[in-house]
DNA sequence: AACAGCGTTGCATAATACGCAATAAAGGAG
DNA sequence: CTCCTTTATTGCGTATTATGCAACGCTGTT
């Protein structure tokens, strides 16, 4: 480790906490003499990442930092993120792998491994999946926060897309918190006839559930009798893109 | 200046553009050698400044500095006063706003309300205008202390963004007297083609001027017939923030 | 199987960050 | 107005510490 550095670093979180602070004040909080603190605050403000108030001469977080985080954030996207742990799960299951996100209070595909079989599911990027009876669909929505949740379900259309499509509000709900208790969605031809899927969901810094991912496939090869590898699989590979996207579980 | 924080901080300056990047790339961007950047990013990482890509051991910017930023922009006065009525300029104009203020010689985007069109014009949360060709540039630039402006005006680079970029000092310097006389700055396509930006002051308590607000937007949309009123809407919201500011008009 | 590239680690040295003490400047108390 | 305290800032010598070198283990490729 390096000390200097994470000196710097220290004062950066320090200030994070409060509005604004003196070079003696830093000093007492690292346990450092005043130039020390002097310095590495000075190299600081060379980059923008603090300021000084030119009232008081007391040092805040400086607009250099913005410019860090909003690269964070352009980069941070989970596209980017689950990209090779999709690959990696479509490459185990040889099933298309899906990223979905939840925009707008609908669910959208945003980004697919497609499976190398003849035979496969194939997804549009940007299509919207309905919530009550795709994998992913019910997935975000189990994982909503609970008022999110409710004012969502007030609005769904329960169409049915197929003879197994589940329509009552009341199963669904049921479903949601097995869905909770279980850590996976599943979609055995709710949708579409012939076609199966299961997802699971992604946890961003926060703790929230903006995404999840979702393999689909033939019920012919993806059936109840073989699901638990699938499942094992995709919880494995949704578990560590939540910790890519900066999940810790325990806090 | 310290020389390991800076070069850690130079390494999340990097990061920001490049979404990631190995330690064998960044010592050639640095010229310093392999160990030392891996020790550096390894004690970013320790305070998820930086994380490391699970799969091809690359590193990247990490959440950690979500709560630095977050520290920042509660602490921003600017951002909290301007917030609510940069929403309502958005509301009334529909076009995109933005806050920028005026930091160590230059102007950067600060904050953001973007239009809800699907054709909208959408600043990065960070990046620095150019002073002589955007809106937000020019007015800032009006504003200063005639000495300040002066030092401003021999260090600045004429760049030609478009065809409409006006790149002489004498023509600059002109601009500005009219827009202190008409109280807004116009950018017609000199930054980019298609755009049209206009930005309004933003007084503080002690009358000083570090920060404007501005509208942009598709010059299909904004131009020259109905500018009058975008105009209007935007100097009611500057007067409006001024005044939250503290800025008191009678002196 | 050999090689090339990567991130990582141990080690010795010299560069460099550190604490001390002095300075300057600003604010408050009498 | 003056003294006194407290602040940020700077020079300097020393010893800590960051550095480059070189070797290591690993992965993927030829």
């Amino acid at each position: 480790m390096i000390q200097s550095l994470d000196r710097g670093l220290e004062i950066l979180f320090i200030l994070a906490e409060h509005k604004s602070r003196g070079v003696t004040e830093l000093a007492e909080d690292l346990k450092v003499n005043k130039s020390t603190v002097f310095r590495l605050l000075d190299t600081m403000k060379e980059r923008d990442l603090v300021q000084q108030d030119e009232v008081t001469a007391k040092y805040r977080l400086g607009i250099g930092l913005l410019h860090i985080s909003e690269g964070l954030v352009k980069n941070l996207d989970a596209i980017n993120i689950s990209k090779p742990t999709l690959k990696q799960l479509m490459d185990s299951t040889k099933e298309s792998a899906h990223l979905c996100t939840f925009t707008n209070d609908k669910v959208y595909v945003v980004d697919q491994v497609k499976s190398n079989y003849p035979m496969k599911v194939s997804a549009a990027i940007g299509h919207e999946e309905p919530i009550h009876c795709s994998s992913v669909g019910k997935c975000i929505l189990a994982y909503l926060p609970e008022e999110k949740r409710n004012k969502i379900l007030d609005g769904v259309r329960f169409v049915a897309y197929t003879e197994k499509t589940k329509t009552s509000k009341e199963a669904l709900v049921e479903e949601l918190k097995q869905i909770r208790k279980n850590g996976y969605a599943l979609d055995d031809e709710e949708l579409s006839v012939g076609v199966c899927c299961i997802a699971a969901p992604i946890y961003n810094h926060k703790g929230e559930v903006k995404n999840c991912i979702g393999i689909s496939g033939p019920s012919a090869r993806i059936h109840m009798e073989n699901i638990d590898s699938y499942i094992n699989k995709l919880k494995i590979a949704a578990n560590n893109i939540s910790h890519n996207m900066g999940y810790r579980y325990t806090k």
